[in-house]
DNA sequence: AGCATTAGTTTTAACGATCTAATAGCACGT
DNA sequence: ACGTGCTATTAGATCGTTAAAACTAATGCT
């Protein structure tokens, strides 16, 4: 086997590897076993290919599969089915082919491969502006993804948009040139055009947030909202209070009325009378969290625990009641959403979302979605269970 | 208007002829009057359009170079050249190409422009685990930059890692298949190993951060953190403070020692004296920043107001102000750092970095460093001045 | 023996852009 | 008339990959 002890001879280091390989190309290639059978065609063909290797004498030259084939003498074709579809290939040179692609460290060009594929291994996700969307849990989510995609061979490619119409034309420019596999939607809600929009269109998507108001028609992955606040609200009844009230975001938005019906539900469960819950809504921001609080704490038959849609009405209310040398958790119990980093740093009680799960679900989703077999499932839809992390305040 | 206006709309309208006859398909091509009227040149033309176009009846294609081409009667070279070098076609043909373009909504391929050119105008940026390097910081940049990019063609690619190595290590995976034009880091610190990797491997790059310790070699943007607390300590004094306490991070962190730098200039500069302004090391931690307010408020002669290295720890420095029944900004002073939203939320006035212009020097010196043009400056270095955002808290 | 089947490999053709010539047309000077 | 230089345009090769077709031996069946 001469031209197999000078192929592995020739390597050892990837760049003097592939340059070593082109130069002795012609001759590996006659040494070979198929030698009777190549002629003059080949010689030919070689010659080309050695000329013109020798115009890049020794700069560093990436591997692809034509050097890789060449260095395994075999048909870039049968690398290509090595790494594609192994079981064409006979053992034996599966594993020379192998070899080579070890030593080089070849690895396909996904330019090339997306060309001709029309799969780019892509998928696109908004970023929203600083303040949007509890930026936070997004920004978490958007780790969380990134990180779960990568483990299954895509990237993230990331957008920007000021409103869900901003948000459609950027999928048309990104479609326009990119060829992505996919989006991730985040933040959906009752009417939503952009869902519309990409089925219309037949773009695969998945959505972390249910289809609200409207019956599927395309993969989802969210968090039960009022699971969330049911557990909740039960840890503060089992604790012994009668007086729980809810501080949440106004009716309308379907997150928010979700999360609400958790708290009804078990302060209905455990027979609380219901005009002894007081409810107040506001919008999620600090400030109107800590004077909503202030006017439960004031009123006649004060409540002696605070559920909060959000960390942001949690810390207002926190807020409230520290500053008036009350103790949270002792004097007043207050529980938050979203698990964010101010209520773990002041120690507040919170229901997190289980980000992990959910970027798991989205990509499990997508690649059904992306993956040829087609006797799954038509859409998957998860519903993921979120945690009540206990500290100080609850 | 059938003889006269099929002439003209072979030349100048070509688009909306070939659009017509792509959705008609066969049918208008086998009924035109055109036999009449078209000379043999026309018509020899118009029969290759046709009957290439009949080949796909009426499924959604993208256009190509090609088929722009076809439909513009010119070569695919002239179309490209329309689109990358305007001046070397005729004012005429470049207007009927364009029309063709705007009628088609042609846009290139990216991954074919990526496979024959080697740019992909992908930049890629690590986004961190929720909690590392201050997260809401990392993230208002991203989506700077990420808004910044696609305004100059380019795009955000996301990944993730745990530390340095496993960084370096992400490039490496990440060059291996996408053909990456450059990447961006963040959170460079002294002897940081990312960057002399890059450069070794003669990857463009630039960081959001100075190259502490070392003299640059690379582009960079930073924002200058001693300026920061310089006019947050001056605007104290200003106000009447002549005790200004430093709550900053422990000496050794590059950032964190800049920042102390300037509150020590300002402190000089307006004849402090040095032994009355006192000043702790702490981790970046709200709690600690609270108990080292304490400790300061409980002293013999206790500071009027406090410079702090971050947010967080300025926000402890406030809860423990609260805490305490006084009133950040009228008993004490408190001074934040990166304007947080929490120091919006609670009124903690704060030094803001000015994350827009840094996304911006950060793709111009990107795009100076990708550009052919060599006789620019060797690599930009932006250094940029934060601003303080008043409050009530100073 | 003759022929179909199969496994393993190679050959040829795309994919859609850019790059490098080559070519046609035209004005110019001699 | 003829080469020269310039402009506008085209033709062909090429980037690295996958898909489909073609080919070569070896095997099985009648």
């Amino acid at each position: 086997m001469t031209g197999k002890a000078r192929t592995s001879s020739a390597e050892a280091q990837a760049a003097s590897a592939e340059a070593q390989a082109a130069s002795a190309g012609p001759r590996a290639a006659s040494a070979g076993p198929r030698a009777a059978s190549a002629g003059p065609r080949t010689s030919a063909a070689e010659a080309r290919t050695a000329s013109a290797q020798a115009r890049t004498p020794s700069a560093q030259v990436r591997p692809t599969l034509a050097s890789v084939a060449r260095a395994a003498a075999v048909s870039h074709q049968t690398v290509s089915n090595v790494i594609n579809a192994p079981h064409l290939v006979r053992d034996e040179t599966r594993r020379r082919v192998e070899a080579v692609i070890a030593e080089t460290g070849y690895r396909p060009l996904k330019a090339a491969q997306t060309l001709r594929t029309r799969r780019s291994h892509l998928i696109a996700v908004i970023i929203p502006a600083p303040g949007e969307w509890r930026g936070e849990l997004h920004n978490a989510f958007l780790h969380a993804l990134t990180r779960r995609a990568q483990k299954s061979g895509y990237r993230v490619l990331l957008f920007t948009a000021a409103d869900d119409n901003e948000e459609i034309n950027a999928y048309d420019q990104l479609l326009g040139d990119y060829t992505l596999d996919a989006f991730v939607l985040t933040g959906t809600h009752s009417g939503d055009r952009r869902t519309s929009w990409l089925r219309r269109k037949r773009i695969p998507f998945v959505t972390f947030g249910r289809p609200w108001g409207s019956t599927a028609g395309h993969p989802w992955a969210d968090v039960d909202g009022a699971y969330g606040d049911r557990i909740a609200t039960e840890h503060l009844i089992a604790a012994g209070h009668r007086r729980v009230a809810f501080l949440g975001w106004p009716e309308g938005s379907d997150v928010g009325d979700d999360r609400r019906a958790g708290w009804q539900q078990a302060c209905a469960a455990a027979g609380l009378p219901p005009e002894g819950q007081p409810r107040l809504d506001m919008e999620d921001d600090l400030a109107q969290g800590r004077a909503a609080c202030a006017r439960l704490l004031d009123a006649a038959e004060p409540p002696t625990a605070f559920v909060c849609t959000s960390d942001t009405i949690a810390l207002g209310a926190w807020t409230e009641i520290t500053s008036r040398g009350l103790i949270p958790g002792t004097d007043a119990a207050v529980i938050g959403f979203d698990d964010s980093s101010a209520a773990a740093a002041v120690g507040l009680t919170s229901v997190a979302q289980p980000l992990d799960e959910v970027a798991d679900a989205c990509i499990v989703a997508l690649s059904k979605l992306l993956s040829p077999s087609r006797r799954n499932p038509p859409y998957d839809r998860v519903l993921l269970k979120p945690r009540l992390v206990l500290r100080g305040s609850a």
